[in-house]
RNA sequence: GACCUGGUAGCUCAGUUGGUAGAGCACCUCCCUUUUAAGGAGGUGGUCCUGGGUUCGAGCCCCAGCCAGGUCACCA
């Protein structure tokens, strides 16, 4: 592995560390006696105490006989006082003049043990008595200031590196870490409301044999003892239903999704979806059920139900405005299109400049309607009500409308946060839309649906009046949190590999290194140089040559060998 | 999948018509006992994403590729 000069010298620190007989690995559990948060937020209780502290040193100014550092912890940043008479004395200053002046880096981890004061400027500080390493830092860590205007300097920005190596993103960009503990408060938050309510939290399978729920290529592996394909699930929707028919009133489950599709900053392959279905109540139910919880997420999470996303600031103040989604289309189009067959809707769409194929049936046309010309308008929490049959293959119809659904999606900031429905429970019904489904596939869609007969079996044995819901949980999360990409939300995004350096073994660097100061070389000299044995030899510039890394040419005055 | 933009030191970024690869911070040496983007003096550090090509000469121009971000398409 090629080392940077900056690697080097943390290594030699690391071994002059253990020639002083300090381990900069110990065993030893380290007692902490509180948090920075803590002392920060409550210096009068803290004044003239001894606290102990363990952290991430993150910066380092040394005044000659005195130094000031920042220690990170989990709870926040505050600022070390380390003197050298404190932690050593004149006789014998090793501890700092060697320790902490010299072998130690940004980066560090350590313990103090000090008493908590405030400087001259008024910044609460501790002065250290005691110093302990506990985990030496051998990479250099991107180096991020804020000045006193709150600017940062030199920010850790490059968003590939960020996501690929997020450890380093949460050590010096806070805001990062805040909105993964967001999220947290998010996710306990919507647990806690239902817990309260004595819902059940659940885990159903992710490895189905038949993925269904949605419309989503899904990803396929294989199970190598039962010899068949299993897909990763793309949605729990039919696993938790059965947990319905056998008697639970209310299951929810957080449930990873995986779906073989394109990736782009709203859409990552495995996703979080919250889903909750409640026995013998309806979708009206389900919108009462959710403005409440959102509203009550956004003040947990946010102290508010006013959150700032992008450009708007949005209202989780319920109640929601509920808009049938025809009635979107007549207000967004100047369209009336109830009642409307395939043909004339897509007369329809063509004069407002949707392009139209053969492929699409009366539901996908009106969905392209909305989406085109209508979702984008609805930026406050708006439930967009009773969509077409054709497109809610799980729905219940209408109450009062056959060509209708008991379904609603509740959109936000112009995006789909919600998905629900009165869940269609009559089977033979469930089982003609299943058909229905297949024979629209059929019509050019590559997504095979598949048909759950277990499922129909199920139901077939009876399922209550159900409401159900899908709350996307990483939007909900980008929403809350005022992020536009879903890979802010996501601890580890999916990214393509990193490509793989080619590795040369220690003779192979010995040699390259001797052609690096020298080429091209009389293939002898090198030979000479390298002090390789016959066979050593002849491995080492085959490896070399094989990986392009140099190569051999026979020429008139010899043989050379030169880098490429 | 298409198009646009980017990839240079540990980090953030400059880099002239194509002519010895730079700055700030970090790092190393030295000075400095309440500083705070600490300061002062000196110094080290490079696979210019990869591979080809053009050229006397390529970080720069051309071709192909890799990775990322963005826009669109596809997709809930």
């Amino acid at each position: 592995m090629q080392l940077s000069a900056l690697e080097i010298v943390r290594r030699e620190s690391l071994q002059k560390l253990r020639e002083l007989g300090i381990n900069p690995y110990p065993a030893e559990e380290f007692k902490t006696t509180t948090t920075i948060k803590q002392i920060t937020s409550n210096f009068n209780n803290f004044e003239g105490k001894e606290v102990v502290l363990a952290g991430r040193m993150m910066s380092r100014r040394i005044m000659g006989k005195a130094s000031f550092a920042e220690l990170k912890d989990a709870s926040g940043r505050m600022q070390i006082y380390v003197n050298r008479d404190e932690i050593s004395s004149e006789e014998n200053p090793t501890m700092y003049n060697t320790v902490f002046k010299k072998l130690l880096d940004m980066g560090d981890i350590i313990g103090v043990k000090g008493i908590v004061f405030k400087t001259n400027v008024g910044e609460v500080s501790v002065k250290v008595k005691e110093l302990t390493v506990l985990s030496k830092s051998l990479r250099p860590l991107p180096v991020v200031k804020t000045d006193a205007d709150g600017k940062v300097h030199d920010a850790f920005s490059d968003a590939e590196q960020r996501y690929r190596q997020r450890y380093v993103d949460l050590i010096v960009n806070d805001h990062v870490k805040e909105t993964f503990i967001k999220r947290t408060k998010i996710t306990n938050s919507i647990r806690n409301f239902f817990n309260e309510r004595g819902y059940l939290e659940v885990e159903t399978p992710i490895l189905q044999p038949i993925p269904g729920g949605a419309a989503a290529r899904p990803f396929i592996t294989h199970h190598n003892a039962l010899d068949m394909p299993l897909y990763l699930r793309i949605a729990n929707e039919l696993y938790l239903k059965r947990l319905i028919v056998g008697g639970f009133d209310a299951v929810y489950e957080f449930s990873k999704d995986f779906r073989n599709e394109g990736m782009d900053r709203t859409h990552n392959p495995e996703f979080t979806v919250m889903e909750l279905y409640v026995a013998y109540k309806d979708y009206n139910w389900m919108m009462r059920m959710t403005e409440e919880l959102l509203e009550k997420v956004a003040i947990d999470s946010n102290g508010t139900s006013e959150v700032q996303i992008g450009e708007h600031t949005v209202s989780f103040k319920a109640p929601y405005p509920r808009v049938p989604i025809l009635e979107a289309i007549k207000i967004h189009t100047g369209y009336d299109v109830a009642g409307m067959k395939e043909d004339k809707l897509k007369d329809v769409c063509r004069k407002v400049g949707i392009e139209v194929d053969d492929t699409m049936g009366v539901g996908k046309l009106i969905d392209e309607l909305f989406g085109e010309k209508c979702e984008h308008h609805y930026i406050q929490p708006t439930f967009i009500t009773d969509y077409p049959k054709e497109m809610s293959p799980l729905t219940k119809e209408h109450r009062t409308n056959s060509d209708l659904t008991e379904r609603f999606e509740l959109m936000v900031n112009g995006k789909e946060l919600a998905n629900a429905y009165s869940e269609l429970n009559d089977p033979i019904d469930q089982r003609e839309r299943f058909e229905d489904q297949l024979k629209l596939s059929a019509k050019g869609d590559d997504e095979a649906m598949f048909i759950d007969q277990d499922f129909i079996r199920a139901l077939e044995y009876g399922m209550p009046p159900t409401s159900g819901i899908g709350i996307g949980i990483d939007r909900l999360v980008m929403f809350m949190t005022n992020n536009a990409s879903i890979q802010e939300v996501l601890f580890f995004p999916q990214m393509k590999p990193e490509k793989k350096a080619i590795e040369m073994t220690d003779d192979e660097k010995v040699v390259f290194n001797i052609l690096k100061s020298n080429t091209p070389i009389l293939l002898n000299d090198l030979k000479s140089q390298s002090g390789l044995s016959n066979k050593k030899w002849d491995k080492t510039i085959k490896g070399l040559t094989r990986n392009k890394l140099a190569s051999v040419n026979n020429t008139d005055t010899g043989l050379f060998v030169e880098l490429t």
